[in-house]
DNA sequence: GTGAAAGCGCTAACAA
DNA sequence: TTGTTAGCGCTTTCAC
């Protein structure tokens, strides 16, 4: 059925391209790195020997002869809500495999509603970095920044808040327009034949991925489900105190409310409003991220959905694209695609 | 703010600890990887040498040393369903990326409902090949197959379809219980306010994986919407054409048929049943594994959820999972999870 | 028990 | 323009 090891087992080397060519090795390598100093001729020769024997470069070689590292910075939000803590902890993990990979992460942390702050910390980036994966602001004073490392050769990649027009390598999130539409379409479908009103609540609209996924979600709810009535957004800042004293202002003014959407965090002060206005189970919550909080209120019916974007993949495929663009090597484009999860109660991880 | 590149980036190598703890590079490999003929004495010294320094070994490196290569097998179901196909294509390309690990991996095709060919197709394995990845049949003589292999060195990787109880390395798939369940609450959910009939389509009980959801949905649909009819399952073999007849068929029997549940493959022939008959769109319809076919249904409004597995997760973690094993390096556990993913209309990828 | 030395497939500095 | 050679960090034979 197989052939035996040896048959199929034997890779060309760069040797043997050089000896089908009758060039020396160091000649083959400038042809297989696109260096200078070849003739034309010789290119050719070599690079018909090249796929004639099925020439693939071995990337482990090549890492251990290039004899490189690589320091990458991390810039993430302060503060103290789960997903970002999660995220912190991801980078940690992913720190570790990195090492193996000669990839050194260093991670910092900055006010994600500072603009200017962030930008100096970019601006400010210690030369010894060779990429930085961030945690961004749209924002033109962040954007010019980020331009200017692209400009200086350091790679930029946003990390679930996008910059876009800015000249980052990459933008690893989901998209969020499409997270609030999602959101919306559960939030209709699990209102079937209901009316009432909507709350919506997000950390701050000046937040790209926050104002993106109201976008979406207004989208869908006004036109596909045109009866239901929604309340203006209101802006918890992220903070589960003041998310908390909003909802319970929003059940109490709102005796029809009959669906929540949270595009933001302070989620456990979500909960606690409902609970304590009896509201938790009656009313449609839908929310973002699972976290070890989000997920209790599943299980007990508190919330009813739960828009994910998975914080580790996220994290590891930054530093695999900052480490392939390093290196020189290709990306699975299909393995960083980071997407929309969603969660109810029956297919928590 | 961060030391220059010099400073941080000094790994220490099997040299570093080979002077330090005054032996010769070969006994400090002898301690590392745990062979034998070093003094217990010696150990010691090396390996306080090793944790001082920080010892950690270049993955790199030691593969180019190592100079092996694995062969796998994948074996994977005849047959033309799409998500199978799609199955068959992320080998391909997964193939290709694992050459560049030393992995070269064969495919084959067998059918996945006789045993028996499944079984022999193990016990003859080529005994060239380091490890198999298999669709496999929950089958009393597939288990000892897997179990025979596994006892020879062997490992076994289960994919998408499980047999437990057999001594296999690992299953990659999703827990297809919990798809099950997810379906029936989405359905639930889908049908609130609503009474009627719920049909059910599994591609044959034989299959575990198929039976497992079936079970599942059964569950939570009788548990927590016994309002709802469910007519007994039918079996539609994966088939097209009798799926087709089947879905027909049932409609035609049950004028309050309000939702169905297709646990197996088969959607393009349930889409057409539902859409000659006139119940395109008014049925709920959920199903698994995101196809382009069934990608077209959810834009239609013909399907309502499709329930999914990514194969090309699946394909790539058996094959991170069978090189990891034979190179003897650690795995990333929570990277190797396969999600019970739901798609909607507005997440699809 | 332990060590010296020759690779693994490639890159990079230096020669020619 | 091309070739020679010395590594990269580890494994593996073979000698002591």
């Amino acid at each position: 059925m197989a052939p035996t090891a040896k048959q199929s087992f034997e890779r060309t080397r760069l040797q043997d391209v050089a000896r089908s060519a009758g060039v020396s090795l160091a000649t083959v390598d400038r042809v297989v790195n696109r260096r200078s100093g070849v003739r034309e001729k010789t290119i050719r020769r070599v690079e018909e020997a090249m796929d004639q024997l099925g020439y693939r470069l071995d990337p482990m070689a090549r890492r251990l002869a290039r004899n490189q590292n690589f320091r990458f910075l991390f810039i993430l939000p302060t503060g103290t809500n789960s997903f970002m803590m999660q995220l912190r902890e991801q980078v940690e993990r992913t720190a570790e495999w990195a090492t193996s990979q000669r990839g050194f992460i260093d991670m910092i942390e900055v006010d994600v509603f500072d603009a200017e702050a962030l930008a100096q910390t970019l601006d400010q980036l210690d030369e010894a970095y060779h990429g930085v994966a961030t945690v961004a602001l749209d924002h033109p004073r962040v954007r010019v920044a980020i331009d200017d490392l692209t400009q200086r050769g350091i790679p930029v990649i946003t990390l679930v808040s996008d910059v876009p027009y800015s000249r980052r390598l990459h933008y690893v999130g989901v998209d969020n327009p499409a997270a609030g539409r999602t959101a919306a379409s559960l939030m209709g479908r699990f209102l079937a034949r209901q009316d009432g009103t909507i709350g919506l609540l997000v950390g701050s609209l000046s937040l790209r991925d926050h104002a993106e996924r109201h976008f979406g979600f207004n989208q869908v709810l006004a036109h596909d489900y045109a009866h239901l009535k929604m309340l203006p957004v209101v802006e918890g800042r992220d903070d589960y105190e003041l998310s908390k004293a909003l909802v319970t202002e929003m059940v109490e003014n709102n005796p029809d409310l009959i669906g929540l959407y949270s595009a933001g965090a302070g989620n456990r002060g979500i909960a606690q409003a409902l609970t304590e206005s009896g509201k938790a189970g009656q009313v449609v919550w839908i929310g973002h991220e699972l976290t070890p909080h989000t997920r209790r209120f599943l299980f007990q019916g508190t919330m009813d959905a739960v828009i994910n974007q998975d914080s580790g993949h996220e994290v590891r495929s930054a530093a695999r694209l900052l480490l392939a663009h390093c290196w020189g090597e290709p990306v699975l484009e299909d393995q960083e695609r980071i997407r929309i999860d969603i969660f109810i109660k029956d297919n928590i991880p």
